[in-house]
DNA sequence: TAATTTATACTACAATGTAGTACATATAGG
DNA sequence: CCTATATGTACTACATTGTAGTATAAATTA
């Protein structure tokens, strides 16, 4: 009886994004994360629309970046995952699999 | 240069039971599927709302199914995936597997 | 202090998710 | 027949998520 409300598909691949970085991302970083490996190219104002709903659901949680770095612009808001969202996007990628593991006739493998 | 429209969660899901039934697939069964394997009860509304806009994006197509049937009750209305439909869903689960494969701290197997 | 670079925030609207309620149509029994 | 029951779909309204355009912020450099 978890806690069992439901991701949206472009929220679990920005979760996904944040988890895979593990403390470095921020949104350029996630942004290209998911243009190099879900093929899709958001635009920055979705997804930092996105990042604000998951931190309003409490499911990542975002601080301010060093300023002092031998780049010029604005600082970087870095983000992590959660524990409820680390399970949330866990409970959503496992029914994914549960019902698409082992469809015949699929294109890539099993 | 495919085509790239992209698919919600609850999308996959429907586009999933209906693959796995392979021709059999009505509103019922569908739900159904997607309770045992999905851990989730949509309600049976949610879903012909989801099964329409699906035909109307001819993802996937319907017939009516036979009335000669012993028992009481409406006509089922079965569905099948069309090509376009099936191509849509394996873009996004590869997607979601290019994104979530190999994390580490994942809680069910890699 | 203006130009450039880097990055986030705001706003509005489209698409998808969701369930409640109503409706349709088959069989069975009197 | 007529109405009760079983089975299933359609309609409607609203909440949530997806999306991008535009504006703004803050650092470096000349």
């Amino acid at each position: 009886m978890e806690s069992n409300k439901n991701l949206g598909e472009f929220e679990m691949l920005v979760l996904a994004a944040i988890l895979r970085q593990g403390g470095d991302a921020y949104g350029v970083s996630i942004k290209q994360d998911i243009e190099a490996r879900a093929d899709r190219s958001p635009s920055l104002g979705a997804l930092y629309a996105t990042l604000a709903r998951l931190e309003k659901k409490q499911l990542v949680r975002s601080t301010m970046g060093e300023a002092t770095k031998e780049r010029g612009g604005r600082a970087k808001r870095l983000y992590t995952i959660e524990p409820l969202g680390q399970r949330l996007l866990e409970q959503s990628i496992l029914a994914l699999r549960n019902m698409t593991d082992g469809l015949v006739s699929w294109r890539f493998g099993v």
